[in-house]
DNA sequence: GATGACATGTAACTAGTTACATGATTGG
DNA sequence: CCAATCATGTAACTAGTTACATGTCATC
C-alpha cells in the first residue's frame, strides 16, 4: 500500500494538514499518486492511532484552525522498511484504451470527440508541469545549487512531463488512425 | 467501472472462458487493464445474472470442460452506452515515484537496484509487445489488409510500446540522477 | 505418483469512490 | 447575504487483493 507511504513522504518534505495534503495530491504528488480528502483523513487518523505521525493543533487567523501532522519515529521506520522492499512494476489502467478497442463494435464518431477531450486535458497538464518545472527547478547558479531532495523531486517531475508528452503523441496517433478508418465527409 | 467493459470488448473480439479471459488479461489486454481470475469469475457471474452475457458448456478432449461466454444484446447495449459517456483521464499510480521522492530521507543505494529491476521488467515487456506487433500486425499486403478491429488493436498496442519506451528512458534518467547524487566508489 | 497447465470457484480483507454533512472566515 | 476557499469529517458502497480450495487431464 503506497498511500500511507506517499503521505509519509509528503509530510517529511513538509508537515501539513489533511486539507493541505489533499491540495498536494492535486498538484505535485498528483502525477504519481491520487487520493481524495476522504481517503487522506481516514489514513491520517489510522497513522496517528498507530503512532506513525504526530498531531498539533494550529490556531490560525483569517482562516479556520487546522491540525498539523508530522512524521514520528515509528512512521519514519515504517517508510524506511517499505523503501527497502521491492514493489511490483505498476499495472496500467487506461479506460480510453478499452474504449478504443470497443470502437470496433460501435460508431467511432463519438470516440473522436472523447479522444480530443483527453488530448486537451493532457496538454493542459503538460503546460502545468512545465510551469512548475520553470518555477521550482531552474538552476539558481553555483551559489545555491539544488539539494538532493529537489533533484529527486525534479526527476519525478521529468517523468510526469515525459508521460504527458508520450500520451499526447499517442493520442495524435489514435486520432489519425480513427480518421483513416472513418474519413470525415 | 471499466472491468465490465474490458471483458465485454474482449468477449466481442472472441468468446471465451473465464480462464481464457484471465490469460488475455496477462497478455494483450494487460497493457491497458489488469484483473485476476477471482475478479473475472465474479464479474462474469454478475454479468450472466444480469443477462449481459450468455454461457455455453463446452466439453473438451485432452483438458477439463469449460464454460464459454459470449456477449448478449443487453451487454452490447450497456457497452455502447458506456462508449458514448465521457470518462475522466485516468489517474496514474506509480509506487516507484513515491520511493524516489522517499529516497531523500533514506539511503538511496537500495533504490538503485530497485530501479534497475524495474528497468529490466519494462525492457522485457517492450520486447514482448514488439514481438506481438511483429506477429499480429505485419501488413500482409493488399490481398488481406488489416480490418478496422485490427487497426484499433494495433494503435492500442503502439500506445503500450510508446509507454514502455518512455518509461525505460525515464528510468535511465532516474539512474543517472541517483548516481550523480550518490557516486559509486 | 508427481508436476504442471487447464479450469472454476469462495471468503475475508483492504483500498478507493460517491454521497452526505458541518462549520469558519473572507470578500464582494 | 452569498459565494468561495479553507477545514474536517461519517456512511455506504464498489472494486481490487490475498488466501484458500477443488478438480481434470497429460506428460514424465
Amino acid at each position: 500500500m503506497a498511500l500511507d507511504h506517499a503521505i509519509l513522504v509528503s509530510l517529511l518534505e513538509k508537515p501539513g494538514s489533511g486539507y493541505e495534503l489533499s491540495r498536494r495530491f492535486e498538484r505535485s504528488i498528483g502525477y504519481f499518486w491520487t487520493a481524495t480528502h476522504q481517503q487522506i483523513y481516514r489514513v491520517l487518523k489510522r497513522m496517528e492511532h498507530d503512532g506513525w505521525i504526530d498531531v498539533r493543533d494550529v490556531p490560525q487567523q483569517g482562516r479556520p484552525d487546522k491540525k498539523e501532522y508530522s512524521v514520528a519515529a515509528p512512521g519514519r521506520a515504517a517508510l524506511s522498511e517499505w523503501l527497502h522492499e521491492p514493489v511490483e512494476p505498476e499495472s496500467v489502467r487506461h479506460d480510453l484504451a478499452v474504449k478504443i478497442r470497443g470502437a470496433a463494435f460501435d460508431d467511432p464518431t463519438a470516440l473522436i470527440r472523447e479522444v480530443e477531450r483527453h488530448r486537451q486535458a493532457h496538454a493542459d497538464r503538460l503546460a502545468h508541469y512545465l510551469a512548475g518545472e520553470q518555477r521550482d527547478f531552474t538552476d539558481p547558479g553555483a551559489d545555491a545549487p539544488l539539494d538532493a531532495g529537489q533533484e529527486l523531486q525534479h526527476v519525478v517531475l521529468r517523468g510526469g512531463i515525459a508521460y504527458e508528452r508520450m500520451t499526447i503523441a499517442w493520442l495524435d496517433d489514435v486520432l489519425a488512425t480513427l480518421n483513416r478508418l472513418h474519413p470525415a465527409p
